[in-house]
DNA sequence: CGGAATCCTTCACGATACTG
DNA sequence: CAGTATCGTGAAGGATTCCG
């Protein structure tokens, strides 16, 4: 049961966004953004990711059309990655929420710390 | 080890999107923007969320500054949660990538379709 | 009504080892 | 070099129960 109440699209939506907020999707998208073609292991020395995991988000993100992959069948065999324009025009409404955070960490930072010291308060008058 | 080459913020940028990210952060903040109080069973309904995970995620939002909590001690009890500004702030970004996933689910379900029939090509010539 | 505490299952993820 | 396959663990999240 999904039940998404507020709108019929919420589902697919969040989908998007969940794979826009997730970690690795993410850095791989502001990388590649950044550096415009990388290859795996390059990928995986910047971002510091596990084998698998770089494996698995690369290909969600191929499937998705936000990466395309290119095989150059050498000796070692080379392959590439690159935003497709799909993925460069996520760029911008991502960078809105990247402004954001940095705009307001100092503000979350304090409400975080006014919010602890509340609480701590609270367990010491217990 | 977190090794975020890409820049010293990324860290917390991205721990900031990853809340905004959550399935439920982000459906609570929409909610939350659409109908300006709540009361803790009627974003349960609203969201078919458990009571365990809209309590810990406004916790966490509530921590975070982004959300307001008001208890009356009337019985039986009531809560209200409503947007605090930091949380307004965030519903323009926040908008933006929905657009543009509204705008651009054609594109990755057409991209997703052209994978899979891809794919099942590939296998069926082994 | 609005939670907190407990239990339990699933699975996301990393580490490791192997392959073309 | 660029993966795939397998295994083990911790954490996420739902269901349930109890309390002010």
């Amino acid at each position: 049961m999904k039940a998404e109440g507020t709108c019929k699209d919420c589902g697919r939506i969040n989908e998007v966004l969940s794979r826009v907020g997730d970690r690795w999707s993410m850095l791989i998208i502001i990388s590649l953004g950044t550096y415009n073609v990388l290859r795996f292991n390059e990928l995986k020395r910047i971002l510091g990711i596990s084998q698998r995991m770089l494996s698995l988000t690369l290909r969600e993100l191929e499937r998705d059309g936000m990466v395309n992959r290119t095989y150059h069948p050498t000796i070692p065999p080379k392959v590439e990655y690159a935003l497709t324009p799909l993925g460069e025009s996520i760029r911008a409404p991502l960078r809105q929420i990247g402004d954001w955070a940095l705009d307001n960490l100092p503000a979350i930072d304090a409400a975080r710390a006014r919010y602890d010291a509340q609480k701590e308060l609270e367990r010491e008058s217990a």
